[in-house]
DNA sequence: ACCTTTATTCCGAACGTACC
DNA sequence: GGTACGTTCGGAATAAAGGT
């Protein structure tokens, strides 16, 4: 995770974007500064797009609805619609290679809300060269006005997807981030995430249940995988076969060249003792 | 101006919770 | 552990709105 940001959404009436280090981000302020309301919109709700009140809540209260944090509390009217966006930027590690999901939400009073989820997948970045509004001058000043869906789709193209269903929202991030095999998989890996924040876990859950979560929430191995494995092995099996059969004839090698060696010397020394001897009758004879 | 998209409503399914 | 209940979600159908 690279980046997260809030744009008309609760308190933020502009874009607001949190920069991650490393991954890691660290929200720091006193009690009811918004730290928690921050995260948990962000967090689990990017990640499967669900947006109901026990989901929001670490403490798992149904007391406010994603729509309170869009429209102010209940006998607070201060607004009838609003449109807000959340999204979150991965970064692949060492590159400049950046995918964005995010979710638009659409909220009336006594009215139902509206949902869209979206990814980029072109490389373009919230804030940087892609936006969630568009300007409208009221009054002399600049306003920023939030995308509707439609515009939304128009202005991300070919770039990405829209799509309206939760459901498909969690498919995307999965298939573009994840990468789980089977959707199951991902289902498991968030019900981990939610069930690690819960502030009772300790009271909760015996050791042995955290296990069987933890074991549930590992993708399993696919036969791709597993083959890929039992290849490497198999190879390496291979190659120190060679190895081995390369020593044998390696020894064997070092025999015979020090025979030959032996061999060779005594062919030299032979030799020239005939010479020796040849040139000597030679000079005897001259004599 | 046309055609597509969006909003609305209804209903069944699914999920979570409270209670026994 | 089972049941009842309430809430939310998702799909279908249809009217209305909006973008090209």
């Amino acid at each position: 995770m690279n980046r997260a940001g809030l744009f008309n959404f609760w308190y933020y009436n502009d874009e607001e974007i949190f920069h991650f280090s490393d991954g890691k981000l660290l929200l720091r302020g006193s009690n009811g500064s918004g730290k928690s309301v921050t995260m948990q919109s962000i967090l689990p709700v990017l990640l499967d797009g669900k947006t109901s009140p026990d989901r929001l809540d670490p403490f798992g209260s149904k007391a406010r609805k994603i729509e309170d944090y869009l429209l102010g509390e209940k006998d607070i009217v201060d607004r009838d619609e609003r449109t807000g966006y959340l999204f979150l930027e991965y970064k692949r590690e060492n590159t400049n290679q950046y995918i964005t999901t995010g979710i638009g939400l659409q909220a009336r009073r006594y009215k139902s809300l509206n949902f869209w989820g979206f990814i980029l997948t072109d490389n373009r970045r919230i804030g940087k060269d892609f936006f969630l509004y568009e300007y409208e001058y009221h009054a002399g000043e600049k306003q920023k006005i939030p995308l509707s869906r439609r515009q939304l789709e128009n202005r991300i193209g070919d770039g990405g997807h829209v799509v309206t269903k939760r459901g498909d929202y969690r498919n995307l991030v999965n298939k573009y981030i994840f990468g789980f095999e089977n959707i199951e998989a991902y289902d498991e890996l968030i019900k981990l995430l939610i069930q690690l924040r819960s502030p009772k876990l300790s009271k909760d859950f015996k050791p042995t249940v955290i296990y069987e979560i933890l074991e549930a929430s590992l993708p399993p191995l696919t036969d791709e995988d597993l083959r890929h494995l039992s290849d490497t092995i198999e190879s390496m099996d291979q190659t120190k076969q060679q190895i081995e059969q390369l020593e044998r004839e390696r020894t064997a090698l070092e025999k015979i060249v020090k025979r030959y060696d032996l061999y060779n010397q005594y062919r030299l020394a032979n030799t020239a003792e005939q010479y020796l001897n040849t040139k000597r009758k030679v000079t005897e004879t001259e004599k």
